[in-house]
DNA sequence: GCAATGACTGGTA
DNA sequence: TTACCAGCCATTG
């Protein structure tokens, strides 16, 4: 892949995540496929190396578990945006997901 | 060019 | 419910 073609892609989902609106979510695979290029690993990378201008913590596995590395930060955001969270009991970070039924949007939304 | 790696996913146990 | 396994795709050594 070229240098431009990884770019432009790194910008189309960047943008992306930054068109989801507080309190929603999406998942890698949710992304991967609206951008239709290669597969969620690849937006996860993405995310890992130039995800520090966008709300990374507003993309999730399709599960509603959080990045097992920074699970703990992005919780600390859901609860200032009021995202719907499933589970145990606040404060718990544990095995605290998202609660994709409610919490899932997509840009065709 | 091949092997290993990773903020993934879906199916099976 | 969690745990493990086999695909998946681009980057990295």
């Amino acid at each position: 892949m070229d240098t431009e073609e990884r770019e432009r892609y790194v910008e189309d989902v960047l943008s992306l995540v930054e068109r989801i609106p507080p309190g929603r979510v999406m998942s890698y695979g949710a992304i991967a496929d609206h951008v239709g290029r290669c597969g969620p690993r690849r937006v996860g990378n993405v995310l890992a190396t130039d995800g520090g201008g966008v709300p990374w913590w507003r993309v999730v596995r399709t599960d509603g578990s959080l990045p097992p590395s920074h699970e703990r930060r992005a919780l600390e955001h859901y609860r200032v945006e009021g995202t719907a969270l499933r589970g145990r009991a606040v404060g718990d970070a544990g095995a605290t997901r998202v609660d994709m039924a409610r919490a899932a949007w997509s840009p065709a939304s």
